[in-house]
DNA sequence: GATCCTCGAGTTCT
DNA sequence: CTCGAGGATC
């Protein structure tokens, strides 16, 4: 099937791509086709025939040319020139409530009409048409810069290469999920595994994994899809006067959106478009984690504005955390760097909320009690704070005969010493202190830790190894050893090897405080070793300090003193302590330096930051005299609140301590 | 002695 | 993030 008679190959070349793009479009699109797949694929088969036999029509938005080259190195960085925000939650009700009221107040009004949107469970992303040509697409990042896309983004079918109809934008930034159907996802996850491949936990990673394909041939294979929720960039077009009408053109343009989308009026119309969708939630084709709503009309949401990376306009009101249930294959006794026994209940591989679970701490033996878990009962499952599994109830009508309660060890499960509880105390401790390998590993993975002497590269599985072969049996014996040690290891090439010995010798220039943290004096953590470190100046006469003086200490009463003083009694660690410094550990005096402004200040870091991480910006204010805590109280003078911020914004309205966003804070601090 | 504020410690998964 | 416990304060 060649060009038809008589009409020129570029002609039809032409209608052939409109034929097919508009199919694409009454497909993606409208859901509705005109064609059957098989005239559509007789249709694409032609294309393709013609373009090989005219090189010269081919064009890079043609239909046939969605797989091009694969980048040459790696992702490029895309800055988005209007930021990607994010979106305060809401979790309940009441929050919900709180947000239409603030909405309400600012501008004035009794109601405010919402757009409702479905919230995808997938990838942000941004694609770029320029007079109508997708040109560029990014995934959103930190919000301000991203990664470059476009060649994967230009396999997804739904997504068109040019745009449909007209009176386009000359410059149209496309903001939207990419995300994969439950069914594709399955589909190609039992493909995956026929084949030998890796399966992904859930269509979200799926659907993340295939866009940072680097290879455009793989993430073409993916069922990926592709929902806009917004516009980022524009120029020129249509006026447009709300989001009802931004997703709406987007739709004549070509662009697929969902249609679950409603116009709704007021709180009530909210609430009731959650509950309905909620209800119909497992039904759905895919996973949504929420549903987002916004102020319909955009001249509203300018007024209202946007704090530090989440408008004001708009909120995601989540679904309550899933819980599942699943069966209990056993309860194991950890032991941490204390002694400290901890029930761990192993559990068959669930997917709560997205992620795999196998394991959920149990706390402690009062817990186990409390809940009556047994090993071959079946539990209910949820992700607390949507992180950290935890076992909620057990289904007891569902518990196999003869099984036994659990009990608590009385010796402790790696070395056999006595585990004994002390009075008025929860937990259990091992008492073979240095001598319990569990405890011997664990203080060492503590003291290499990053908040304390930050060495990379010692983790778990090689601490475990370095002990086993008795290579490291105390903090000293680390910088004792040499590559070839190392290098005999399992999983340790010589590259390998040389990293870790290059991360020792970098750890030993350290600070007094992370050295003071890093030895795991029983109730010293990091802001107990700063105290320290501020009070005394040097290690020496910290060492040397009575128990009263380690009390003149702010926040150090007779139990921690008793601790340090312990410590630093016992001739083993003073020995440990000379070995280290002997081996070319240092750090500066501890001065109180330069200028405090912020002395007598306490903030708290909630959220992402987008310029710095939290224990930079916590760096930045410790230098300045600020004191930086982890939790909110009426003591608090600031609340820094970058994106997506926890339970603590929310407290800090509620105490009506100041908050502040990313750009007053870098302010302040550049002020001092 | 009661109460509030912090800190420490342990925890999961990618 | 959450729990438990130490320290400060009234």
């Amino acid at each position: 099937m060649t060009a038809k008679k008589g009409k020129p190959a570029k002609t039809r070349v032409r209608e052939l791509r409109e034929a097919i793009n508009e199919h694409n479009y009454r497909y993606y699109v409208l859901d509705d086709p005109r064609i059957s797949d098989a005239e559509y694929d007789r249709l694409f088969r032609e294309l393709q025939e013609l373009e090989s036999q005219h090189p010269e029509l081919v064009t890079g938005d043609s239909p046939t040319q969605r797989v091009g080259a694969k980048p040459a190195e790696g992702f490029a960085e895309v800055r988005h020139e209007i930021p990607m925000l994010s979106l305060d939650n809401a979790f309940d009700e009441v929050e919900m409530r709180a947000f239409d009221r603030r909405v309400c107040e600012r501008l004035e009004r009794d109601s405010v009409e919402y757009m409702a949107e479905t919230k995808m469970d997938g990838l942000a992303i941004s694609i770029l048409y320029e007079d109508g040509s997708l040109v560029r697409a990014a995934t959103r990042g930190d919000g301000s810069t991203g990664e470059d896309v476009t060649h994967n983004v230009r396999t997804i079918k739904p997504i068109p290469l040019t745009l449909h109809g007209k009176n386009w934008p000359g410059i149209l930034e496309v903001r939207g999920e990419v995300f994969m159907s439950m069914q594709g996802f399955l589909a190609m996850n039992e493909r995956q595994q026929a084949e030998g491949g890796k399966r992904f936990a859930n269509p979200r990673n799926a659907a993340a994994g295939s866009l940072r394909q680097l290879d455009p041939a793989v993430t073409r294979e993916r069922p990926l899809q592709f929902y806009a929720y917004g516009v980022g960039r524009l120029d020129g077009g249509p006026a447009l006067a709300t989001q009802e009408g931004v997703l709406k053109h987007l739709r004549d343009w070509g662009i697929p959106v969902s249609r679950e989308g409603r116009v709704v009026s007021g709180i009530e119309g909210c609430l009731d478009y959650y509950q309905k969708l909620s209800d119909r939630r497992a039904e759905l084709a895919y996973q949504i984690d929420g549903i987002v709503f916004k102020v319909n009309r955009l001249d509203w949401q300018e007024e209202l504005g946007t704090v530090s990376r989440a408008p004001r306009w708009a909120i995601a009101y989540k679904f309550p955390p899933e819980e599942e249930p699943t069966r209990v294959l056993d309860i194991e006794v950890q032991v941490g760097r204390t002694g400290a026994l901890t029930p761990v209940a192993r559990l068959e591989a669930v997917s709560v909320g997205g992620v795999t679970v196998t394991n959920a701490t149990l706390h402690n033996e009062e817990e186990v009690q409390r809940k009556d878990v047994r090993v071959g009962d079946t539990v209910i499952v949820r992700r607390a704070g949507d992180v950290i599994p935890e076992v909620v109830r057990v289904l007891k009508d569902k518990r196999p005969k003869r099984t036994r309660r659990f009990n608590m060890p009385r010796t402790c499960p790696v070395c056999g010493s006595a585990a004994v509880k002390e009075e008025d105390e929860a937990v259990v401790r091992c008492t073979g202190g240095i001598y319990c390998p569990a405890q011997c590993i664990q203080s060492i993975l503590h003291f290499a830790s990053r908040r304390a002497l930050d060495i990379e590269g010692l983790g778990e599985k090689l601490v475990e190894q370095l002990y086993e072969k008795g290579y490291v049996r105390n903090l000293a014996d680390l910088y004792d050893l040499d590559a070839e040690q190392l290098a005999g290891l399992e999983r340790m090439a010589e590259k390998s090897a040389a990293n870790v010995i290059a991360a020792l010798e970098k750890s030993k220039a350290t600070r007094m405080d992370r050295f003071l943290y890093g030895l795991g004096i029983r109730e010293v953590g990091e802001a107990t070793a700063t105290a320290l470190a501020v009070h005394f100046g040097s290690l020496d006469r910290i060492r040397k300090a009575s128990q009263e003086e380690l009390m003149e200490v702010p926040d150090i009463g007779p139990v921690v003193a008793g601790h340090v003083h312990a410590f630093f009694q016992e001739p083993h660690n003073n020995q440990i302590i000379a070995r280290l410094i002997k081996a070319g550990l240092h750090w500066d005096e501890f001065t109180v330096s330069g200028e405090r402004p912020l002395q007598g200040q306490t903030f708290v870091l909630t959220g992402t930051l987008d310029s710095m991480t939290r224990d930079e910006a916590k760096e930045h204010l410790t230098v300045l005299g600020a004191k930086v805590s982890g939790s909110v109280s009426k003591k608090t003078d600031y609340v820094v609140a970058g994106a997506d911020p926890g339970s603590k914004l929310a407290k800090a309205r509620e105490l009506g301590v100041e908050v502040l966003d990313e750009a007053a804070f870098l302010r302040l601090i550049k002020r001092q």
